[in-house]
DNA sequence: CAGTGGTCTAGACCACAGG
DNA sequence: CTGTGGTCTAGACCACTGG
């Protein structure tokens, strides 16, 4: 018997890569079961699928039952960014970080804002802008409104020392969040800010959390200029 | 005996998000091991292990061999967002998708290219240009690098009906990528190509892809203004 | 209907790292 | 050294879905 032996699910998914890349599995192919894999394998078919499972939550096998386990034709490159809070992302650059409040006032929000938040529009919400800073530099500019039916406490919290960020995610749980990246043009404002020119053009994201059908808050984050954003595939 | 049944593990997992949901495990908190939990929710310990695994790869937990199980003081929002091709982004918006090749030439490239392909700066590229619509109007510019060395058959490929992202897909294998996120201000050439204002921020992404040592292709997609790239968490 | 992946179980051994 | 998570096994049943 000249089959050789993959022990572990790590050992099984690099042989599969390796027929994958080596186009002995081109894509499109259907490739064999669970079932045949584990006895050419030598190894249980609970093995086999740990290592295919993996392989499919990256996105470079598609499975389906009955239908079995394809390469993919088109893998979704599945970049994911880790969005820290803005502390730790500062002091992961080996950066001092510090934080100034800029404004804090429970006022009506735009008619966007209260749309998305899903509160009437005459609901007053409480607007934190601030400014994050790495080694004293401006890093990026946070524009927040918190939702205070939802979260009574943050109307007894100054975030003159804390950023809201983090008071947040300390004391307020949640379920669920969307954001969406984009390019904004720096306006007056944003830009004497993050010390740049008015028209730049700045990497930002909106990001909304709610908590079950509870909106909790809507927090835009813009950086400063020829900030990057890296992840791997 | 009044210990509930959790016999999958997803029921395993929602019941562990409910206790850190309820504070009944609060953040740095030290969870019962995996022995413990099967036991009270009279499983098996895989299911455990399932569940539990499950949730430190989406960062909700942290893991280590002897210490335990800790729930996340700083959840890290992993945004995970989908790159396809841009074909299909274009056609998952129920638009129509087209294709238009600007400028395909064997060139040096400039050295901040060569050095990041890890080519001389003597060496040529082939350089690709060209744009992607959606019903259409311009929707991204693609600008890309080709390794020929890597890839000798991109000489042969004319790339007049076909995306040298989708041939590069088809044609050649990968092992790795970075990528890039970026804000970036319209130049004259870049806006007259997408129709917007010179000056317009836009979103851009760089990509460098590789095959174990092998450089492949290094591109930049530029998209139209107020593009938004979004993803859950 | 039948083949495929999805999952559960009970038990076992191992690798790692805290004390 | 010892407790913890990490993994493997063999077998079983189930859920989905393609034909």
């Amino acid at each position: 018997m000249t089959a050789p032996q993959f022990q572990t699910w790590q050992s099984v998914q690099e042989e599969v890569l390796r027929r994958i890349h080596a186009r002995e599995w081109k894509p499109g192919d259907l490739i064999p079961n669970e079932a045949d894999l584990s006895r050419e394998f030598g190894c249980a078919r609970t093995t086999v699928n740990r290592a295919l499972r993996a392989l499919a939550e990256s996105g470079l096998l598609e499975r389906r039952r009955k239908a079995g386990t394809r390469v993919a034709l088109q893998p979704v490159a599945k970049a994911t960014l880790h969005i820290a809070a803005l502390r730790n992302e500062v002091e992961e650059r080996n950066q001092k970080y510090d934080y100034r409040l800029i404004e804090r006032a429970l006022a009506v929000p735009p008619p966007a804002i209260s749309t998305c938040m899903k509160t009437p529009f005459t609901t007053e919400l409480l607007h934190i802008h601030a400014l994050h800073l790495a080694d004293r530099q401006p890093y990026a500019l946070e524009n927040r409104w918190i939702n205070v039916t939802a979260v009574p406490a943050a109307l007894d919290e100054p975030f003159k020392d804390i950023s809201s960020n983090e008071w947040l995610l300390e004391n307020v749980p949640f379920t669920n969040g969307d954001i969406s990246f984009f390019a904004l043009s720096a306006s007056d404002l944003v830009a004497r800010h993050l010390a740049c020119q008015t028209g730049d053009a700045l990497l930002s994201f909106d990001r909304v959390t709610w908590d079950g059908a509870n909106m909790i808050t809507k927090v835009c984050i813009t950086y400063r200029p020829d900030h990057h954003l890296r992840t791997s595939l």
